[in-house]
DNA sequence: GTAATTCCTCTAGTGGCTAGAGGTTCAAGG
DNA sequence: CCTTGAACCTCTAGCCACTAGAGGAATTAC
């Protein structure tokens, strides 16, 4: 059985997260010793695991939850999971179309040359929504 | 002069959010009406407009507060402008970055085919940190 | 036995808004 | 002038996913 400090140092999630993980329902322990302190097993490992690569992937927490509710499931859980997978890369990929339209912009205000004396240009361009050449 | 509403429409931003500008001390009115309503200037319009822009490109609000500032000052608030430009442009190449990473990893495991009667392999993908083929 | 470490619960904070409750003021129309 | 609806006000709390810290109990190592 591992205690919660065991289990953080196995998975690199922090202590506070895993109660926080607790608290919302999504992983539990295996009971409680007599101190109250927690008790988790080799499943329950596992599962954190499972539960900390979900989310390094970006995946919300809810659809880890649903994720988790269907292992060891049938071909229904398979195209489930990869339904939550295909829609999080659809959602992924607009959030880089974004960052690119904004890191485009940011590079054009950057790269303005104002030492003549004049008016600062990047100020002037970072407040102003009319000099940009593209929407964003 | 401006009502709130005014500057909202004029704006975009959300009469909330222009009370919340407010109460973290970002963007002040001139004054108040005897009925306590907020009033705002021509230059109070040209300054949230500023900040807007700011936001939509990203900006932390610190740094906003940090541009707001500037504002007319003189080469030295240029090269500030220039700064804090450049690391929020760089910022957000980190973060393409790992989007990217991100991006690729997700592909790959939406791509798996499981339909051979075996164990979910993409659920197996999404948990499982081993079968990462690089970093992420 | 003592001290240090790890555990516990609880509260509140982070950033940037957003929503809603309950009340006041203003403007338009009859 | 009166009524009604719209716009204004303050305040509290929520969103998401943690994170930090206070104060105390349990466990472990020496």
């Amino acid at each position: 059985m591992y205690s919660i400090g065991d289990l953080s140092r196995r998975t690199g999630v922090k202590v506070p997260t895993i109660r926080y993980y607790e608290n919302i329902g999504l992983f539990a322990p295996v009971g409680r010793t007599r101190g109250n302190q927690r008790r988790y097993d080799l499943d329950g490992l596992r599962r954190l695991k499972f539960i900390r690569h979900a989310r390094e992937l970006g995946l919300p927490i809810e659809a880890v939850r649903a994720l988790v509710a269907l292992d060891g499931h049938t071909d229904v859980s398979c195209d489930r999971a990869h339904d939550i997978a295909k829609a999080h890369l659809a959602d992924i990929r607009v959030r880089i179309s974004q960052l690119q339209r904004l890191e485009a912009e940011l590079a054009r205000i950057s790269a303005l040359d104002d030492h003549d004396g004049g008016p600062c240009m990047v100020l002037e361009a970072l407040g102003d929504h009319e000099t940009c050449t593209r929407p964003h």
